[in-house]
RNA sequence: GGGUCGCUAGCUCAGCGGUAGAGCACUCGGCUUUUAACCGAUUGGUCCUGAGUUCGAAUCUCAGGCGACCCA
């Protein structure tokens, strides 16, 4: 299995020989691929055009005849085709042998290496646009092959292991992560041209809040501190409100402590946004303008297919409450129940679920929405006026008792957001965070805990705010057709593999 | 946490109780318009790991590992 490896080995040493390292220094491209293909798509087949261009790249097919030969090099940009003619390389470079012959180049550049070369343009009479090369340089050797040319990496754990070599023969997935970049890019600057400033957080945190999560543990050496990992942005942001910034939002890594799935990864990227004398009514318009603004910088388009499902995210988006779309979906009327019993007896009748944790009224109906709304709300749907009881850092609704000002954005059946009007009166916050810690000592292990310097912040006073978060994940899953999360994640957690151990081998001396 | 499926050459896969296989890649030879180049020859294996059944296991059984998908 090393046999590849020691060949290629045996090349680098020979161009060492020749006085051309496995390992080049700087090179300078005149272009890249792409600018060249579109400069010169008027080339007519079987003519050359006299201008000295360079490319670098991976050669990543070879197709060798005798006295010519074609290769393919791809840098970021895509493909060219490489003409090697031996005449006109010799013709080039008249050392006797010349570093740059013509048999060195086929038999010491392999697929998988990176090469610089310079040449002029010919497009082939089958119609290839090509570098006619002069004289070419070894970039880098490399000593392993690539994955099937045709095939490409068809093993899902090997392409997210080794992401690198998906990277390289995917397309696919070199342009998910060009989305993905594009999106969060798209993002910010949509954010920063409404005078909305990012400002980090931090991610150590002695006390973790902000959401219902089991955080991940770590510890200070120095300060001898047990620290969690951030489960939320939240607490902080709303710091920042309360320190005078009407316009806050931070766009990072959040760490929860849970299993993987497609949907989950342990740590996800949110944006969470802070609007000072702003609703949840506001926040739900922010919400529609800057997801359809990023959908269609990144798509060209607020219409957009999802695994073969048409989704329509041009606004107006539908709202509807919770309770209508429960009642739309089983018949039950949950304003018209008084007690837990009641809406559970009523629950089973309709064969849902009752799960024992689930101790009230509202508790419940989160629980119906769950099993038979959530997963048909496929079209981009604002679900309005949660119950208090699981959220307990938003705002009491203005006119419904029990419930908050608050929604939840499903699109495909997953929930891409969550924003309230959120809780700035200190006293209120006090009674639900210490609610919370008592679910929490009742056994309920991602219940939030009391943070006193944020009821401190409170205390010192909060601006009416409206507050956002959207998991950005799943909207670039979206963004890119993606079945899973692990597609737009560059490297998702995956557990160690069995340790194989270092290939013990005589540590060749360096070369270059 | 439960269920189903997968793991065989560098890559993609076949083989399913009787000598470990193919295509591509690699190596060698031939070839000046190929693009999955072609033609010929060769090389390459911890069949995920361990135990068991059997005269004989990549193949059957059990346990474990890693992953995918579905469910909670």
């Amino acid at each position: 299995m090393s046999e590849l490896r020691e060949t290629r080995l045996e090349k680098a040493r020979t161009l060492a020989d020749l006085g051309q390292g496995p390992y080049g220094l700087r090179y300078e491209p005149t272009h890249r691929t792409a600018a060249l293909q579109q400069a010169h798509a008027d080339l007519a087949n079987g003519q050359e055009r006299d201008v000295v261009v360079a490319v670098a790249g991976r050669v990543m097919t070879r197709r060798v005849m005798g006295k010519l030969a074609f290769f393919t090099l791809a840098d970021e940009t895509g493909p060219i085709q490489l003409y090697l003619e031996k005449a006109t390389l010799e013709a080039a470079s008249p050392d006797s042998p010349p570093p740059g012959a013509f048999a060195h180049l086929t038999s010491l550049v392999d697929a998988g290496d990176l090469i610089g070369v310079r040449g002029t343009l010919r497009r082939t009479d089958r119609g290839e646009l090509s570098v006619k090369v002069t004289d070419w340089t070894m970039l880098t050797k490399a000593l392993q092959p690539l994955p099937d040319k045709w095939h490409g990496l068809a093993d899902v754990e090997k392409r997210y292991r080794q992401r690198y070599l998906d990277l390289i023969v995917s397309p696919h997935t070199r342009e998910t992560f060009r989305r993905r970049a594009l999106a969060v890019s798209a993002m910010r600057r949509w954010l920063d041209g409404r005078e909305f400033l990012e400002i980090e957080t931090p991610v150590l945190q002695s006390q973790p809040g902000g959401a219902d999560a089991r955080p991940f543990e770590t510890h200070h050496n120095a300060l001898d501190l047990p620290l969690t990992l951030r489960i939320a942005t939240e607490l902080h942001l709303k710091r920042l409100v309360v320190g005078g910034f009407e316009r806050v939002y931070e766009l990072g890594r959040i760490f929860r402590n849970e299993g993987v799935s497609t949907r989950h990864n342990p740590e996800f990227t949110s944006v969470e946004i802070y609007q000072a004398y702003a609703d949840y009514i506001d926040m739900m318009e922010l919400t529609e303008q800057l997801i359809a603004h990023v959908c269609q910088q990144v798509c060209g388009s607020t219409q957009i297919s999802y695994q073969g499902t048409e989704i329509d995210l041009t606004p107006p988006w539908r709202r509807a409450t919770m309770h209508e779309l429960v009642q739309d979906a089983t018949g039950l009327d949950f304003t018209s129940f008084s007690s837990r019993d009641e809406a559970a007896a009523a629950m089973q009748a309709k064969g849902l679920e009752v799960p024992a944790l689930a101790d009230s009224v509202g508790r419940l109906l989160v629980e119906a929405f769950e099993q038979r709304v959530e997963a048909d709300l496929i079209q981009p749907t604002f679900v309005l006026d949660y119950p208090v009881e699981n959220s307990p850092l938003a705002r009491a609704h203005r006119s419904k008792p029990g419930l908050v000002e608050r929604f939840e954005l499903f699109i495909v059946g997953r929930e891409t957001a969550n924003a309230f009007s959120e809780l700035i009166d200190p006293v209120d916050q006090r009674q639900r965070l210490e609610a919370q810690q008592e679910r929490k000592a009742a056994g309920d292990d991602e219940a939030q805990t009391v943070d006193e310097d944020f009821l401190h912040a409170l205390e010192v006073g909060m601006p009416p705010t409206g507050g956002l978060g959207i998991g950005i994940d799943r909207l670039v899953m979206l963004l890119t057709d993606s079945p899973s999360i692990r597609d737009v994640i560059a490297f998702p957690l995956l557990r160690p593999e069995p340790v194989s151990g270092p290939r013990e081998e005589p540590r060749p001396a360096a070369m270059g």
